[in-house]
DNA sequence: GCAATAATAGGAATGATTCTGATTATTCGA
DNA sequence: TCGAATAATCAGAATCATTCCTATTATTGC
């Protein structure tokens, strides 16, 4: 989190996204904005993108993980991901169709599953944390 | 879903992620299997990988998206995602922090947020699907 | 065995994202 | 207001996971 100057190509950006409901791209926002900065690059993008969420304004939306990551528990189980290894683990936690009827009830989609992630630290991740501290 | 013919490669791949706890990646498993197979490529692991899919023998662990995807919206809420025009949604579904409790009562793992989404057709695509079918 | 064809190895191609380097814009104190 | 310090920009190169291509090899069913 470093000190940042303002550029009126990442206000552009933040606005464009507090005003669409869909949940862009890079790509989408530089097409976006590519007739009133026409010299915008996708790279100004991307560090922009960055930028809003080393700051807290925009979330990303992804798994911890930038690989494909294969499991063959094809049964429905929900996932826990370590924020600081990595690690990914199934859970034991029983599997709640019923959200999906929630989300029927309350809304024009039709839900036909779910996927729950948590995130936080593993056991081992805890313990060193536990041992940096104080 | 072709027809498929057997193949070592193709069974040990499945062999090795049933016996492993990980969520492994493609190329953890090639690099597991390299010794075995001297001259296997990483080609080989992913078209396999894809087969076993297709075969619902495994899962692989994604978002719809192969880009990432911007958010404006920060508060805590869950997503829907449209299987087939790739949409996605905030819902208005209130989060419950209670999920990550249960997490951390029945686990070593200290969960300190989740995600869910919700996957199945929005109400456009659900209209045109009515519409193609019967 | 043999024909048909799926699977393989190896490497090239793809495509989203990140990095680099020279230039421009912003900030802020004197 | 000027100027030094430095963040941001653009353009394009580099990276890296994944997919595609081609000639060769393995599997299947008769």
């Amino acid at each position: 989190m470093g000190k940042y100057k303002r550029s009126r190509q990442r206000e552009r950006i933040l606005e464009l996204l507090r005003s669409t409901g869909r949940h862009p791209t890079a790509e989408w926002v530089y097409r976006e904005l590519k007739e009133e900065f026409p010299g915008l690059s996708l790279g100004t993008v991307y560090r922009n993108l960055s930028v809003l969420i080393d700051q807290g304004l925009i979330n990303k939306i992804d798994f911890g993980s930038t690989f494909d990551r294969f499991d063959a528990n094809t049964g429905q189980h929900y996932h826990f991901v370590c924020e600081q290894c990595g690690a990914i683990a199934d859970l034991e936690l029983p599997v709640d169709p019923s959200l999906n009827d929630r989300v029927n009830e309350a809304t024009p989609f039709t839900a036909r599953r779910h996927s729950i992630e948590f995130y936080g630290l593993c056991d081992r991740c805890t313990e060193t944390a536990d041992r940096s501290d104080a």
